[in-house]
DNA sequence: TTCCTATATTCAAACGTTTGAATTGGTTGC
DNA sequence: GCAACCAATTCAAACGTTTGAATATAGGAA
C-alpha cells in the first residue's frame, strides 16, 4: 500500500508503480479521447494498479484544472419543513443522470446561515443554484453576488423573473379556488378561513383564489371567520398557528362547518383544537389543507388537501439549470423562465358533506 | 468589473489592480500570520479592491493547496424519513462553529446511490464521515474504502465498534421496556405488539426490552398478538406496514386494549386501521409509538411515544468527528467510541388507562 | 535511404491558492 | 562604515489533475 505524504494515492503513485508517466495514467483513468491510442496492455496494467492501490481521483485537483465543479447547489430554507423534502428529492432525481452532485444546504430559517451558505456556494464554484425559498430572505445578495458571477439560478416559490431569475411557482390562486370550491360543493356555507402570514408570498394569491371561488359559488365569506397566521419565524410550522387560530375561532360567536386552512400543518393544528373542543373531524367540522405533506397523509383522518407536484417541480428545476448550463457554455443567453405548476385537489377523509343545511353549530 | 477567462476574479486580478504580488494579496485576504507584517495601507487597499471586484476565494484551489477540504460528509439513508431530519440538523449545529461544511447526501434507500455517494465522499476528500444508517447497506465498502483512507467515521444507528468504527445508538432495549411498562402501568394486559422488520437492527433489542418489561410487570404476551413488519424496502415508512398489521390484528379473534407499535409511522398506520374499524384512540384502544417524529407530534391525538434525543445525538456525532480529526492530525490514534443514547417516555394523548379490567374488546 | 503516417507515450504548462525561503530597502548598533 | 537587524514584499515551488503539443518508435510506401 503506497501512501504519499497527503495520505491519498495519486496519479504519480500509479505512474511510478507502472513505470509510465502521469499523463498516460491520467489519460487511461479519465478515459480521455486519447486513451484509444494507449496500448491495451498498458491500459489494463494501469487500471489494475489503480484498483490495487485504491486510487480515487481528487475532485479538487480535477475541478481546478477542468474548471468545472460538477456541482449544483440546492439551498433550502428549512429541511425540517416536510414541504422541502419532496422538492429536494425531485431535484436529486433530476441531477443524477447527468452526475451532478447536489450540494444540499439547509438554512434552517436563519438569515445568517443563509448568507453563509451563499458565500460557500460562490467559493465552491457551484455551476448553478436552486433555491427553495420562503419569506426568510430578501433577494438582495442572491441577485447581487450569484447572478453577477453568471451562475444560473432557479428559485422555487417566488417570482423573481423581473430580476432575470428563473422562477417556479405553484398556482396558488387556482389551488385556493379548488379548496374553497370543494367545500362549497360539499354544501358548506359557513366556512372559516385561515390565511397565511403576510410575509409569505403564497398567502395573497391563495386568498384571492378563495375569494374568487366564493363569488363564483355564491357563498359570502363572513369576515369574522377569517383569520391570518402571524409570521412564523419559529419552527412551529403553522401547527401552532393553526391551533391558536382555531381556538380563537371556537371561542368566537360565529358558527362554522368547515375550515379552510392555509396549509397542511395549519390544518393539523386546527384539528387538534377542534378535538380539544370536542368537535370531531369531519363529522362536526370539515378541514382542508394545502401542500400534501407527509404528516397530512399519515394522520387520521387523512387530510383533504391541495396537492403540489413537488417532486415534479424539483425535477423540472434540475432540468432547467442543467439546460441553462449548457446554453451558457455555448455562449448564448437563455430566456428567463417562469412556470406555474398546477395543483390538484386530493380528497381524503377530513372533509365531508355539511350536516343538514347548517344546523350543526360551533359550540363544544 | 475585471473578469478572467475562467469567469471568476482571482488573486492575480487583485494583485494587478493593486500593483503588488499575488503573495501579498493572499497573505492579506487569508489573514495568514504574516499579514501582521503587511503595511496597513497595503492591507486596506487589497481588501478594498477584493470587495470591489467581488472576489471569492476558490475553494478548490485552496483545498488542494492546504490539503484540507473543510468538509464533513453526512450520508443519510433517506431524507424523506422524518427520523433523519433532526439528526441532520443536530449535526449541522455541531459543525457550524468549526465552520466545517456538511456535505449532505441522501441515499434514498437505494443501495446504488449509497455506493455512488461513498465514492464521491472519497473523491471530495471529506475529512470525516457521519453515516445515518439503516439496514440498507451492508457495511462492506464503508469499512473497506473509507476507513482505509484514514477518514474518521461515526455511524448512527448501528454498532460497528468491532470494525473499529465509532458507533452511536439509541438504547432500544430500555426504550422498548419503557413503552411496555407505560402500557402495563395504565392497566393494559392484552397488548398487541408490532415488531420491527428483521433486517433492522433496532428490532431485536427493542423486542427484548418489551419482553423483559412484560416479565417484570407480570404480563404475559399473547403470541397471537405479536406481529412482525415485513422489510420495508419501499418508502412506505412503516405506515403501510402498521396499517396492514393492525388490520390483520383486528380481523383476528384475539382482543386487545393497546398496541405497541415499532415506531411512530407504524403507530400512525395502526391508528388508521383502528379508525377504519370504528375503534377510537385512545378510548377504545391505546397506541404507543417510538422515535418522536414530526408526524407523531402533530397528529391528533398526539402519539405517546419513546422520544429519541436525535438532535443531541447529531450534535454529539459532529463533536466526535471533529475531535477525532484533531486527534489524528496530532498523529495519535483515538479510541473507538460507543454510546447508547437514553430514550425518554413522552406521554401524549394516544394512550390512556385500560377501560375497566379488559371488558372493552376487539370487535368493531 | 527518406519521407509519411499511425501508434504509443511523454513534456510541460496551466488551474488558483498557500507558504517557506529569499529579496529588498532602510535603520540601528557599535 | 560595516554588520546586523527589521519591516515589507516577492519568489518559486507545490498541491493533483488535464491536455495541447511534442517526441519516439515502428511499419510501410516511394
Amino acid at each position: 500500500m503506497v501512501q504519499r505524504r497527503s495520505g491519498h494515492v495519486t496519479l504519480l503513485d500509479i505512474a511510478r508503480a507502472c513505470g509510465c508517466s502521469v499523463s498516460t495514467v491520467s489519460i487511461v483513468l479519465s478515459e480521455a479521447p486519447l486513451s484509444k491510442n494507449v496500448a491495451a496492455a498498458t491500459r489494463e496494467r494501469v487500471r489494475e494498479m489503480a484498483r490495487h492501490l485504491g486510487y480515487h481521483p481528487d475532485a479538487y485537483a480535477r475541478s481546478l484544472r477542468r474548471r468545472r465543479s460538477q456541482t449544483i447547489a440546492v439551498l433550502a430554507y428549512d429541511l425540517s419543513d416536510p414541504f422541502c423534502i419532496p422538492l429536494v428529492q425531485g431535484i436529486q432525481s433530476g441531477l443524477k443522470p447527468a452526475s451532478y452532485l447536489p450540494l444540499l444546504m439547509d438554512a434552517q430559517t436563519k438569515r445568517k446561515l443563509f448568507d453563509n451558505y451563499l458565500r460557500m456556494i460562490l467559493e465552491r464554484r457551484a455551476e448553478a443554484v436552486i433555491v427553495i425559498a420562503s419569506w426568510i430572505f430578501e433577494e438582495t445578495n442572491l441577485l447581487a453576488d450569484i447572478e453577477k458571477n453568471k451562475v444560473p439560478i432557479v428559485i422555487i416559490g417566488r417570482d423573481l423573473t423581473e430580476k432575470k431569475i428563473n422562477s417556479m411557482l405553484i398556482d396558488n390562486q387556482a389551488g385556493g379556488a379548488m379548496a374553497f370550491t370543494h367545500l362549497a360543493t360539499m354544501g358548506h356555507r359557513r366556512i372559516a378561513i385561515i390565511r397565511g402570514p403576510e410575509e409569505l408570498l403564497d398567502s395573497a394569491p391563495r386568498w384571492k383564489g378563495v375569494q374568487q371561488a366564493a363569488a363564483q359559488a355564491g357563498v359570502v365569506i363572513d369576515e369574522r371567520l377569517v383569520l391570518q397566521l402571524p409570521s412564523l419565524t419559529d419552527s412551529a410550522f403553522g401547527f401552532e398557528g393553526g391551533l391558536r387560530a382555531a381556538r380563537k375561532l371556537l371561542a368566537g360567536k360565529q358558527s362554522f362547518t368547515a375550515v379552510l386552512a392555509f396549509d397542511d400543518m395549519t390544518a393539523l393544528g386546527v384539528i387538534r383544537a377542534l378535538s380539544e373542543a370536542g368537535r370531531r373531524v369531519p363529522e362536526d367540522c370539515s378541514v382542508i389543507g394545502f401542500d400534501d405533506v407527509l404528516p397530512a397523509r399519515v394522520a387520521t383522518p387523512g387530510i383533504t388537501t391541495v396537492h403540489q407536484p413537488l417532486h415534479e417541480m424539483g425535477l423540472q428545476a434540475a432540468t432547467w439549470v442543467m439546460e441553462e448550463i449548457k446554453v451558457r457554455q455555448a455562449g448564448t443567453q437563455g430566456r428567463v423562465r417562469l412556470e406555474y405548476a398546477q395543483p390538484e385537489l386530493l380528497v381524503r377523509a377530513s372533509t365531508t358533506r355539511a350536516a343538514e343545511d347548517g344546523k350543526r353549530q360551533s359550540q363544544a
